[in-house]
DNA sequence: GCCAACGTTGGC
DNA sequence: GCCAACGTTGGC
């Protein structure tokens, strides 16, 4: 099993958003290397930490499971999306998705300052901490999991 | 609203 | 295949 952070601005899908729908398509995905984690290295039962960005403050609001196979992102076809990409064809669509399905929701919400005064400790090395980085999507060790979901106030058996 | 970082596009 | 121009992300 696999653990990622996923990124979503709570303006637009939050995590509330994701617990009143319970299963959510995870679509407008357009960066190569986020889609090939889902492509190619999610599965089905991976869990992932729920980041709000572009929010005061960012940080770590609750846990999502992958909850489907990959599969074509219907928006890049939808020209009326603002996801839609004129180059993706039917028969060789460009962009993927699937599904998250919601399972907690933390009881503290970890800020990015929080996660940051970790950098160096029991947090260091998170993809998400790197200075630049805008992946919506990033692989996070098992260890970091574990201790972000700690600093949440949720317990292993809380996302079983 | 600003701007640094970084991905993508397209001319050459 | 290089790289300048451009667009987007996301913290501040």
């Amino acid at each position: 099993m696999k653990y990622w952070l996923i990124k979503s601005e709570p303006d637009v899908f939050g995590i509330e958003d994701l617990k009143k729908a319970q299963v959510e398509p995870w679509d407008g995905i357009r960066n190569y290397q986020a889609r090939n984690f889902m492509r190619d290295e999610m599965e089905i039962g991976d869990l992932a930490l729920f980041y709000h960005s572009n929010t005061k403050p960012p940080g770590v609001c609750g846990v999502a499971r992958v909850a489907s196979r990959p599969y074509p992102d219907p928006t890049q076809f939808d020209e009326k999306s603002k996801y839609y990409d004129p180059k993706s064809k039917e028969e060789e669509p460009r962009w993927c998705l699937l599904d998250f399905e919601f399972v907690a929701e933390m009881p503290n919400y970890v800020s990015l300052d929080d996660l940051k005064a970790e950098a160096e400790g029991k947090l260091e090395g998170m993809l998400v901490l790197r200075r630049g980085n805008r992946l919506s999507i990033t692989p996070v060790e098992k260890k970091h999991f574990n201790h972000v979901l700690k600093m949440g106030g949720l317990a292993a058996k809380d996302v079983s």
